[in-house]
DNA sequence: ACCCCTGTTCGGCG
DNA sequence: CCGCCGAACAGGGG
């Protein structure tokens, strides 16, 4: 689920449990939301703890405790963050919980694509990445999105929105709902795009982030009617401008549904795609 | 039983 | 060394 207003949405998750100390943690060490993670040293560090802020950055989650802790979070394809009540009893996919005294701060991630990771520094840690401009940003302009596409000239266009080093926050429904606005067949090469299409996909890249982070939510269904969204998975689904049945198929080796009548696949000149 | 999956990383290859 | 692609990861749900 969690793509970048997803990732907003389950950060707020854990807003009552700011400026409250954390009295006892539990965790499942030996998973692989664990890796690379001393998650013993998180356990002790973070004990006795404040939790002072947080902060999203696309996918990624850094949480900020007293005594110069800081946890990072990722939440891969199924993972979420809870309040539950200070009795809490962790079940197995409940990885990390944090108890308070009045809540418990739960991370759950059944897939376990997701990542904890843990830094103790009076310095944010090096994995907390500010080079790459967030969306929803003055830093993301024209001029970087020129740059990213020629970097990238040889890849399928949907590829490249999937770039977290280019396109922080954005997933796999976001990239369609951006192509599908902008009239953009998936698979062309992204140095292909012409101008009036480069500049297209710089407006609906940044709706589309900005319309979703306002609407924030655990699900799509508060997203307006007539986003792709919608339609994107059920069989038979439509494009929501006028009605044509969409095409679903894996480009850049992830499923991918668009509409055949306003993005144009006959324009993606000799890519090898099955039934157009 | 079988197939699908809103993410990231890594090995192979050109 | 760089960039692209497919597989692997782990488990729940249709």
């Amino acid at each position: 689920m969690p793509e970048l207003a997803e990732v907003e949405y389950f950060r707020r998750q854990w807003d009552p449990g700011l400026g409250h100390r954390v009295v006892r943690v539990s965790l499942h060490a030996r998973k692989r939301v664990f890796r690379g993670t001393n998650a013993r040293a998180l356990q002790r560090e973070l004990t006795g703890t404040r939790l002072l802020s947080s902060a999203a950055r696309g996918k990624r989650m850094l949480f900020r405790f007293s005594n110069d802790n800081w946890l990072g979070l990722h939440l891969g394809m199924t993972g979420r963050l809870e309040i539950a009540s200070p009795n809490f009893h962790p079940q197995k996919h409940h990885h990390l919980v944090l108890f308070q005294p009045g809540r418990a701060l739960v991370f759950r991630d059944s897939r376990q694509f997701g990542r904890v990771q843990f830094h103790h520094s009076t310095t944010a840690p090096g994995w907390w990445d500010e080079t790459v401009p967030e969306i929803v940003s003055l830093q993301f302009t024209r001029a970087f999105l020129d740059r990213f596409l020629t970097r990238h000239s040889k890849a399928p266009i949907k590829a490249v929105l999937l770039m977290q080093s280019g396109f922080s926050g954005i997933g796999n429904w976001m990239a369609d709902e951006i192509l599908w606005r902008a009239k953009i067949f998936p698979a062309r090469r992204a140095g292909e795009l012409n101008e009036n299409e480069r500049a297209r996909l710089f407006r609906a890249i940044r709706f589309v982030a900005r319309r979703s982070l306002r609407i924030i939510g655990p699900d799509d269904l508060d997203l307006p009617r007539d986003w792709l969204i919608h339609q994107r998975w059920r069989a038979g689904g439509k494009c929501p401008r006028h009605g044509t049945i969409l095409r679903r198929e894996t480009i850049a080796g992830r499923t991918t549904a668009w509409c055949p009548k306003c993005q144009y696949p006959e324009r993606s000149r000799g890519i090898p795609l099955r039934n157009l």
